[in-house]
Parts: C-alpha cells; sequence; structure tokens
DNA sequence: ATAGGGTTAG
C-alpha cells in the first residue's frame, strides 16, 4: 500500500480524516450484500461491470461499491479501469456528494488499487463540479507525486476557483505548479491573480507572479502590472513604486494613463503637489498618454483631503476649461470636502451646478453632507439628504446611517424610527456604524444605564461590538463625571479584550478635568506622550482647552510651540482655543502673533 | 481587464 502521498493529504483535509474515522463503520464500505455469493448462478463480469455503472450512475453509490467488490471473485478485476468508470458513472448521477467522493478515493486506497492519469482526472473534474478547490489541490499535487501531469485546462480551472473563493495562497501554489510544468495562465487569470494578491495586502506574492511571468517574456500588458504600482502607492510605499516602475520602463514596459495616474495618487497623498504635477509633465513627454477625468480627480481628493479646498476648486475650474468633465464623483468629493468646512453657499451653488450639468446625484452625494452634521448645520443637511433619500432607490445602509445620525441631531425620533423600519423593508442589513449611531442617541437623549442596557441587548451585525461602540459610552460617562458608569465600561473593555485607544484616552482626559483632576489629567496626557497610543489634534486641543480653562495659558502656548516634535500641526481649533485665551487674558501680544501664525497657514 | 468617492466614538 502506497502510504507517504495518503498522510500528506490527510492533514491538508479534515475532511478525510472525517471520513476515515467514519469508514471502518461505514454500510458502503463494510456490510456487502452477500445474498449474491449464495445466488447458484454467480454473474460474470460483464455483467457485474454493467450492474455496477447502472447503480453508480443513479446515485446508488453503496450498492454499486458492493457490486464492484462482488468483481473479486473473478480473477485480476476489477481493475482500476472498473474504478475510473464507477467515478465516472457516479459523476453522471445527480446527487454528488464530497463525502461519497472521498470515500471512493479511500476506498481505492483500501484495495490497493493503482490510479492511473484518468483516475486523478475523473477526481478533479467531480471536484471542480462541488467547487471544492481546497481538496481539488490536494488531489492535484498527490496526482503530481504520482508522476501524473494534470492537464492545463485542469490547473487553470483550478485557479479560476480558487481565485473565485478567494483562496489566495492555494491559488499561489496552483500557478506555481503550472509554472514548473511550463503552463502559462490565461491573461485574465494572471490580471485577475496579482489584482487579487495587490488588494488583500500580498503585494510582495504579486511581485512574485509578475517578474516569474516577465521572465519568461509573457504579459508586458499595463493592465498586468498596475494593480501592483497602485497597491504599493496606495500603502505609502512610493520609493518602491517609483523603482518598480522605473524598472519596468527600463525593460521596455509601457504604462498607460492609469499607472501615472497611481504615482499622481501617491504624490498627491503625502502633500507632494509638485511631484504629482510633475508626473502629469513626464506623463505626456514620454508616455504619449494624458490625464483623464480620473486623474485630476485624484489631485482634487488629495487636496480636499490636505485641507486645500481652495486649489482644489480652482483646479475643479481648471477642469472645466480644459474640457475634462468633472463627474459625480469629482463633484461629491467637492461637496464632501465644502460640508467638512461649512461652507453652505458654496454646497448649494455647486448643488445646482450638478443639476445643471445633467447629473444627478447618488447615495455618495448624500454621504458627503454628514460633515454639516458635525459642524452643527442640522436643518441644512436634513433637506438635502431628503431630496436623495427619497428619490434615489439605490441608497444602501451608509446612506440609511448618515440619514438616521440627521434625524437623531434634528430629534425627529418618530421619523429615525419609521426609518429604521424602511431600512428592514428595503432589505438593508443594519452594521455596527449603525448600532453606533444608535447608541449615541441613546447617550444623549436617555441615561447612559439605557445606552448599556441596549449595548447588551442588541444582536451586533459583526462579531462583537468594536472600539467605537466602547468609547461612545464610555464619552457619555465621562462627559457626566460618572466614576461608577466609567469604570464600569472599562471593565467591560478589559473582559471583551478591546484596548483602550486614543479616543478612549482623550475622553478619560476630559473625565478627570470634569472631577477637577487635572493632575490626572495631564498624568494621562504623560502616558500617551511616552508608551501611546500617540495623541492626535483633538488630544492636544481638548487639553489646551483643560489648561486654559485652567488659567495655564503659558503652558498651552508651551504644548503648541512643540506639537511639531509630536509630529502633529495645529488646526484651526487649536488657533481658536489660544486666541480665545490670550484675549480673556489680555495678552494682545499674543493674540497678534498667534492671528499671523494663523494667517500664513491658511 | 488596471485607476478617482461615503457613514459611527474623542
Amino acid at each position: 500500500m502506497i502510504l507517504f502521498p495518503v498522510k500528506r493529504i490527510c492533514r491538508k483535509v479534515q475532511f478525510f480524516y472525517q471520513f476515515m474515522s467514519l469508514s471502518s463503520s461505514s454500510s458502503v464500505v463494510q456490510s456487502l450484500d452477500m445474498s449474491e455469493e449464495n445466488n447458484p448462478h454467480f454473474p460474470d463480469y460483464g455483467e457485474l461491470r454493467t450492474k455496477m455503472q447502472n447503480l453508480a450512475n443513479s446515485g446508488s453509490i453503496g450498492k454499486a461499491l458492493q457490486v464492484f467488490h462482488l468483481m473479486r471473485n473473478v480473477s485480476g478485476k476489477p481493475t482500476i479501469y472498473d474504478y475510473n468508470s464507477l467515478i465516472n458513472c457516479y459523476l453522471k448521477s445527480k446527487n454528488v456528494s464530497l463525502h461519497d467522493l472521498c470515500g471512493l478515493y479511500f476506498e481505492m486506497k483500501r484495495v490497493e488499487l493503482y490510479p492511473n492519469a484518468s483516475t486523478f482526472n475523473t477526481f478533479l473534474k467531480g471536484l471542480s463540479l462541488l467547487d471544492e478547490s481546497k481538496v481539488a489541490l490536494s488531489v492535484t499535487v498527490e496526482m503530481c507525486n504520482y508522476g501524473f501531469t494534470p492537464s492545463f485546462s485542469c490547473l487553470s480551472n483550478l485557479l479560476k476557483k480558487c481565485l473565485d473563493s478567494m483562496e489566495l495562497v492555494d491559488a499561489l501554489k496552483v500557478f506555481d505548479i503550472m509554472l514548473e510544468l511550463n503552463f502559462i495562465p490565461t491573461e485574465p487569470k494572471v490580471i485577475l491573480l496579482i489584482n487579487s494578491l495587490s488588494r488583500c495586502g500580498m503585494t510582495r506574492k504579486a511581485c512574485f507572479v509578475f517578474f516569474k511571468l516577465l521572465e519568461k517574456g509573457e504579459f508586458q500588458s499595463p493592465y498586468v502590472h498596475n494593480p501592483i504600482l497602485w497597491s504599493l502607492c496606495k500603502s505609502d510605499q512610493m520609493s518602491c513604486a517609483l523603482a518598480f516602475f522605473c524598472s519596468l520602463k527600463k525593460k521596455g514596459l509601457v504604462h498607460n494613463v492609469c499607472s501615472y495616474t497611481a504615482l499622481v495618487y501617491g504624490f498627491g497623498k503625502k502633500g507632494l503637489f509638485e511631484e504629482a504635477s510633475r508626473c502629469l509633465n513626464i506623463m505626456k513627454a514620454d508616455g504619449d498618454c494624458y490625464p483623464n477625468v480620473k486623474t485630476y480627480t485624484t489631485i482634487v481628493k488629495c487636496l480636499c483631503d490636505g485641507g486645500r479646498i481652495k486649489e482644489a476648486l480652482r483646479l475643479l475650474g481648471e477642469m472645466e476649461k480644459k474640457g475634462f468633465e468633472p463627474d459625480i464623483v469629482t463633484y461629491n468629493i467637492i461637496l464632501r470636502a465644502l460640508s467638512h468646512k461649512n461652507m453652505v453657499l458654496e454646497i448649494y451653488e455647486l448643488y445646482h451646478t450638478i443639476y445643471e450639468k445633467g447629473l444627478s446625484p447618488d447615495r455618495y452625494t448624500a454621504t458627503a453632507f454628514s460633515g454639516l452634521l458635525k459642524r452643527g448645520n442640522i436643518g441644512i443637511a436634513h433637506n438635502l439628504l431628503r431630496d436623495i433619500v427619497l428619490s434615489d432607490s439605490d441608497v444602501d445602509v451608509a446612506v440609511y446611517n448618515v440619514y438616521l445620525h440627521c434625524l437623531f441631531r434634528a430629534r425627529e425620533f418618530n421619523e429615525s424610527l419609521f426609518m429604521i423600519s424602511c431600512m428592514e423593508k428595503d432589505g438593508i442589513k443594519p452594521n455596527n456604524i449603525t448600532f453606533n449611531t444608535i447608541l449615541k442617541a441613546i447617550c444623549e437623549e436617555k441615561t447612559v444605564d439605557k445606552a448599556l442596557e441596549f449595548f447588551e441587548r442588541v444582536e451586533w451585525p459583526g462579531k462583537r461590538p468594536d472600539v467605537v461602540s466602547f468609547n461612545t459610552i464610555l464619552s457619555a460617562a465621562c462627559k457626566r463625571g460618572d466614576s461608577i458608569m466609567v469604570q464600569t465600561v472599562l471593565n467591560l473593555m478589559e473582559d471583551e479584550g478591546v484596548k483602550l485607544n486614543v479616543v478612549g484616552f482623550t475622553c478619560l482626559m476630559q473625565y478627570f478635568c470634569n472631577i477637577g483632576n487635572v493632575n490626572d489629567c495631564l498624568k494621562l496626557f504623560e502616558h500617551m506622550i511616552c508608551y501611546g497610543p500617540r495623541p492626535s489634534m483633538v488630544t492636544v486641543n481638548t487639553l489646551m482647552v483643560i489648561l486654559c480653562k485652567n488659567r495655564e495659558l503659558g503652558a498651552a502656548y508651551e504644548v503648541f510651540s512643540s506639537l511639531k516634535s509630536y509630529g502633529l500641526s495645529p488646526d484651526a481649533r487649536t488657533y481658536d482655543i489660544l486666541i480665545r485665551a490670550a484675549m480673556n487674558e489680555r495678552n494682545h501680544f499674543l493674540v497678534t502673533e498667534l492671528q499671523r501664525k494663523f494667517t500664513v497657514k491658511e
């Protein structure tokens, strides 16, 4: 009996183990129907074979196997051909199951039949029908171990199945086997493989695949390498991205607009707009390709994210002039930025333009207004949102979440209940964000106890409440200076293994300030500086407010001056806090100084 | 076939 490959595969496929433990007592294998043996007319081999095939064809695999065993009474039978025929007929029946297929596989081992190539191919055909790519991979490996070569189409098919089920490690193994056999996967599959790997953070593996194929002189189209380039630019690996980009160029490969847009994205994300614009020039000069709406929109988005809304608006105007008509994506990005800056007039103007151009707002337009809610512009946000929610049938959970948030802020509780029922009716499943939004509303409108009650009652869509859920309640407890509740939430977090993050720390600083314990508040901040989590600008602003409240303007200014060393830069709120405090203390010199600094920054 | 967009907590 050939043991080694079987052992290896058993380890890989747990199901096989399950079957092995079953098989000793299984009726399929052991309880042979002995009645035939007592029959004075013993059927000959041909009859047995036909009978076995008919039974297998109709899906009666147990009975077919019994007949198969009866063939042993004929010398030299059954052969592997009988066995292959058995599986083949079984696969033609309507009720093929993995369990039976594995059972057949082990039966082959048990009776020490030596499989041939067709045995494996038949199994693989069945496993492919069952979409069992993991088992199919094990069988493929075993097939190779036996010295048989799987066909190109078989491997190609398996690669596709692995990719469809996002089993990327398996897909890579199939790719390895293919390359070993000198089989080159087709271009669509290569693109899918590289794309999936890149998107899942397996960029190095994607590169490996790409360069392996390049060695063989295959796939020089930018569709193959762009996913890698994008992945590098998105994960802030610009030097790698550039090296990759240039090395391909040196090798004579061609880049297209999408390749250059990736670089523009990477630079823009870091605020390096000069470099980004240099990419645009290089693109025209030696790439012989031209930026398009997506390229410009990428820059618009980066400008918005960097708070440079005026420049973004200027670029928007330039796009229109140059004939790169902005689309709804471009407008949504700008609307979102305007909404975060509370630029209501500009929002209405842009909204009007969108309609004028015959574009229609979509789900992203709706969510773009969430900034208005944060800024307290509830009524305006409500009007804009209602329009879209009522007109657009294509709303999703994010739109509902923003709309719910808006209704809660507007204290429209009846309408919010109605919206929740609409959500159910539309078959849109609430997510953690939905529940956290509701949780916040309960905290604000009712007691923290009520929130905790909801917290424990609700069936969370993810596995558990997340760190935002905990912070929502923690924040409410901290705002009220409710020590017992703060302790309760901290205990709960520990039980659930959820670590305090920068938001939780900031809440606690607020708490110590509220109960008049500025000392512990400062200690908390120091702890963050020394051991993390790294303070954010919100943390620092909170600290500034606390210091200024306690008439420690000097200390606040010191923190302000050392912001750079923490890798932070002050925002509009920082200046506002300090300028107000300086005014209160009638420190006119500081007021002027701060105003000057703020203007230069803007 | 590759590229640009959104929602919750401080």
